[in-house]
RNA sequence: GGUCGCAUAGCUCAGCUGGGAGAGCAUCUGCCUUACAAGCAGGGGGUCAUAGGUUCGAGCCCUAUUGCGACCACCA
């Protein structure tokens, strides 16, 4: 077999230690960025540059701890849907992370040769060619099958790429490849030498259009609308008297060799032991009696046939009974009427209920919905067949595989879905892997056309190993895919060949990031074969997301034509929107919403940070290099409270994000990486030091300069897993001494960066000047007027004088005063109150003094109701003698505050 | 039939070990303030499905009910 992943999937970028380039180019050391934000400007750089620079790959650092994560390995010959989108952007986000956290990372690529879909398009092809599978042969076909793959194949690559998928593409794989054709030849030898792989009759799904064995877990099952015959047949040895059975498939009647009811059902007692005519076949059956009849379904009396259903076959096993094929190989009748042979299975349904008719033997025909088993590849009927086939003993190795996830070597997120994954394994039957399939790993089975030997082995023998014969044959059959799927964690890196490098560094794995839909398919075969194979559990964490929908919630289909295509998306807002559209507002687990809104919001947010990071540069234009390495060297007397405000939020800010993705809660980390941005940065921060910034004087302003570099490197840092490029690109502009924002430093949370007292004054604050711009707008004071401010405060009055520029600046001050007592304070003036400071804005500023009694009157009932409140919790004896005592203290707190103001507001009322 | 999930603002959804309900979009009011009108400032809007229970205290824990969804089983 060709060595496919290696020569055909991957791009190859020679890379060289020495030449690596910054990850972005030309204009780099030009601290400007360009007037609008256009993500088309740089994402396709900036990929190029990343994957040039072998970014991607693990570092040489074998001092530092491992984190790999192995992709899902998507159809080779798929496209990529917003399913992919949303699984490789968790991924991405995870892998980006824990590398800038300092780890040896590797994400590694690959593809699923997906052998019953990609088989029927290429049959589908030869049909349009007028040509068929036997026609060509095992070879030709073959050949026609790799020729379809190289042609599709790798396509689904090339749209990870545009996704930013941080993966190591030269370590990409295929489910078909030499390596993991080995690694097959191994598991399947090692199993079979175990006794855990046999070959045995027994009844398996058969799809009748893709004409192979699947397994259990390929069976869907969807409700169709049917009848319920009922038909008499005749009490042996009687003139009158019948036993009526129901079925939904008379046309198998023809090989019914009993009729069964339930052991307890009065009603039959006497017939059990006795035997019936078979109608049409005229032939004599018995009745048995057997516990897996209902009695209350239908008749309660059930034809048995058991050649053509799971229930029938095991009941004709237990009593012994013939086992009559009534359709031939292709599933259209048999011979055993010549009227229907040859005939399709629903027409002969037809005739047969015609002929019962006509003889008398049918009682009545009922309505009946009822499920009907389907392929879940190709939607086409399932029916039960006998026959031989590979299959692999799953009781003890479905128990470990449990067991592992039981005791915790294994956990799923969220935990819940650990049930679906147990009830899967505890109540597991064995597994069919034999498909009458030529494109997939051939059965390394040789049978000995002398003595009928089976000689397993990793290659042809040359000799039967019984007889001595030469002349063997090989199993035409191929294995399910999900055989060699269930290796990916291993095989992909180097496995069975244990002293494989990245064997020993990267196996097992930390997360394996998937659907909740291919648990059963998948999660259970990787840790069954992974613990039987390898003696440890495939990977510790298991992050499950759910489906993504369409606006109106409708699962994304494509008979529905409701898919939206991730890469227009992408060509419309740009990458990184997408992928945060998908992140924001989600939890681990449940199913997402894809809409328009959410990508215009988060591109409207990316453009949000765009802007800031122009203004932030335009005001470093006078800076080279900062002369600090650090921000804790940064003078600290430079600093007025709002300067570590912002740096004391940052700081909890780090601690709290990187609690959040380690416990996988992406969609809270983004949220408060965007809320600190938005909000904080943005709204408050920027808009605070534009004076200091103005004035080329301000002694304070280098500073402010270096916080606003600080804050927004930081921050990036922080947006980067989550938006990869923009933060890339804006990084790329700022002052700093790495090479990549990709490569570089996580950032960390440092306690001599925490200043609780500063922010409490400064939210302080900023609420009074929320407070102040709330009663303009009720006063309906124009944007422009401005107004004379007067601070009544003791404790805060050094601040607010160092802040009263920003004061000033916020658009509604023309005059402040800031003084410790209340002298000189106009009668008629507005007052706001807050713990630590009052402000008061004289009423010839304004105009309505009834609007202010009014206000106050809000402002008084408020805060009584507040006082009431807290003084009922703090008198109930339960919360004092059994809440804890912080809380007990924060309560107390509150309550003395808020008498204080009502006193002040009591008093300003009286003034009024 | 069994298991699991969801129910929170008009809509879509967050809400970490129980300690005074949040975001985006929509809506209303006022602003073209030299980073951003894809913007800024301010506002309105919620008995957290229902009924019980545990607790000093419940959106969160327990029980039951209702409605929606998913998965497993497959009774012909």
């Amino acid at each position: 077999m060709k060595d496919f992943g290696t020569t055909i999937l991957h791009t190859f970028y020679m890379t060289e230690k020495d030449g690596r380039q910054k990850a972005y180019k030309e204009e780099d050391m030009e601290h400007k960025l360009s007037d609008k934000l256009n993500p088309k400007d740089f994402e396709e750089r900036i990929y190029q540059n990343w994957e040039k620079n072998g970014y991607f790959k693990p570092s040489n650092d074998k001092t530092k701890e491992t984190y790999c994560i192995m992709m899902p390995p998507p159809n080779v010959t798929g496209k990529l849907h917003m399913g992919h989108a949303l699984d490789d952007t968790l991924q991405d986000i995870l892998i980006r992370y824990k590398r800038m956290k300092g780890y040896r990372t590797l994400w590694l690529p690959g593809s699923d040769h997906a052998a019953i879909s990609t088989e029927m398009k290429v049959v589908q092809k030869l049909k349009s060619e007028g040509k068929s599978k036997k026609d060509l042969g095992r070879d030709k076909f073959l050949e026609e099958a790799w020729n379809w793959t190289r042609e599709y194949g790798g396509i689904i690559q090339e749209q990870q790429r545009k996704l930013g998928c941080s993966c190591d593409w030269e370590r990409n794989r295929f489910t078909l490849d030499d390596g993991m054709s080995d690694s097959v030849l191994e598991q399947f030898t090692r199993l079979y030498e175990k006794g855990l792989i046999y070959k045995g009759k027994r009844m398996v799904n058969w799809c009748t259009s893709c004409n192979t064995s699947i397994s259990d877990a390929e069976v869907e099952y969807k409700e169709e609308k049917s009848h319920l015959w009922h038909i008499r047949y005749k009490i042996t040895g009687t003139e009158d008297q019948y036993i009526i059975v129901a079925t939904t498939r008379p046309e198998t009647m023809l090989g019914d060799t009993a009729v069964a009811v339930h052991p307890d059902d009065k009603r039959y007692k006497d017939l059990v032991g006795k035997t019936c005519i078979l109608p049409i076949m005229n032939k004599e059956i018995p009745i048995i009696a057997d516990e897996f009849v209902e009695k209350e379904f239908g008749t309660g009396c059930v034809k048995i046939t058991p050649a053509h259903d799971m229930n029938d076959y095991q009941a004709g096993l237990k009593h012994n009974l013939d086992i009559i094929e009534v359709f031939d190989e292709n599933f259209k009748m048999g011979g055993l009427v010549p009227e229907y042979e040859g005939m399709d299975l629903l027409d002969a349904r037809k005739k047969i209920v015609e002929k019962l008719e006509e003889i008398g033997a049918l009682v009545k025909t009922e309505e009946y919905m009822h499920n009907v088993a389907k392929c879940e590849r190709c939607k086409n009927t399932i029916e039960p067949k006998i026959s031989t086939q590979w299959f692999v003993n799953m009781k003890d190795l479905a128990k470990r595989a449990a067991d592992s996830v039981r005791n915790g070597e294994t956990r799923f997120i969220p935990q819940r879905y650990e049930k679906q994954y147990f009830n899967w394994l505890d109540n597991i039957q064995d597994w069919c892997i034999s498909r009458q399939l030529w494109w997939g790993h051939r059965i390394p089975a040789y049978y000995c056309n002398e003595c009928g030997n089976i000689n397993v082995a990793k290659k042809m023998p040359e000799k039967c190993s019984k007889c001595g014969s030469t002349n063997l044959v090989q199993d035409e059959d191929t294995l399910d895919t999900w055989f060699s799927s269930a290796l990916w964690p291993f095989s992909t890196l180097g496995w069975p060949n244990k002293e494989n490098e990245d064997y020993k560094d990267f196996y097992p794995t930390q997360t394996l990031v998937t659907g909740f839909d291919i648990i059963t398919f998948w999660i259970s075969r990787m840790m069954t074969q992974g613990l039987e194979l390898t003696d440890e559990v495939p990977f510790k964490d298991v992050l499950v997301h759910g489906i993504v929908r369409d606006n109106i919630g409708r699962k994304m289909s494509k008979t529905l034509g409701n898919g939206v295509d991730p890469l227009d998306v992408i060509e419309k807002y740009g990458t990184d929107s997408l992928r945060m559209s998908l992140i924001l507002g989600t939890t681990p687990g449940n199913d997402i919403r894809y809409s328009d809104e959410k990508v215009e919001s988060a591109s409207n947010f990316a453009n949000k940070l765009w802007n800031a990071s122009k203004f932030v540069l335009m005001q470093l234009e006078d800076i080279n290099q900062f002369k600090e390495n650090s921000i804790e060297e940064l003078d600290l007397n430079n600093m007025i409270d709002v300067d570590k405000w912002i740096i004391s939020k940052l700081n909890t800010l780090i601690k709290e994000v990187s609690i959040n993705i380690d416990n996988y809660d992406l969609g809270v980390a983004i949220q408060k990486v965007y809320d600190f941005i938005k909000n904080d940065f943005c709204d408050w921060y920027i808009e605070i030091v534009k004076p200091r910034l103005y004035n080329k004087e301000d002694e304070t302003r280098y500073t402010v300069q270096y916080i606003l570099n600080y804050t927004l490197c930081t921050s990036l840092k922080l947006l980067h897993p989550f938006m990869p490029f923009i933060t890339e690109e804006i990084y790329s502009k700022l002052y700093h001494k790495e090479e990549s924002i990709m490569m570089s430093q996580w950032p960390e949370y440092n306690e001599k960066l925490r200043f609780e007292k500063e922010e409490e004054m400064t939210s302080e604050i900023m609420n009074v000047i929320v407070e102040i711009r709330n009663i303009r707008s009720k006063m309906n004071v124009h944007p422009s007027k401005k107004t004379k401010l007067i601070f009544v405060t003791k404790t805060a009055q050094s601040e607010i004088e160092k802040s009263r520029t920003f004061l000033e600046k916020l658009g509604f001050a023309n005059e402040i005063k800031i003084q410790e007592n209340s002298d000189n304070i106009p009668e008629n003036a507005v007052a706001i109150l807050s713990p630590n400071m009052e402000v008061h804005i004289p009423f010839e500023e304004l105009v309505d003094i009834a609007e202010e009694r009014k206000r106050l009157e809000e402002e008084k009932k408020k805060l009584e109701s507040e006082v009431a409140r807290g003084e009922k919790i703090l008198s109930n004896p339960g919360f004092i003698s059994k809440a804890p005592e912080s809380k007990i203290n924060e309560e107390k707190e509150k309550l003395a505050n808020y008498k204080e103001l009502l006193e002040s507001v009591k008093q300003k009322l009286e003034k009024i």
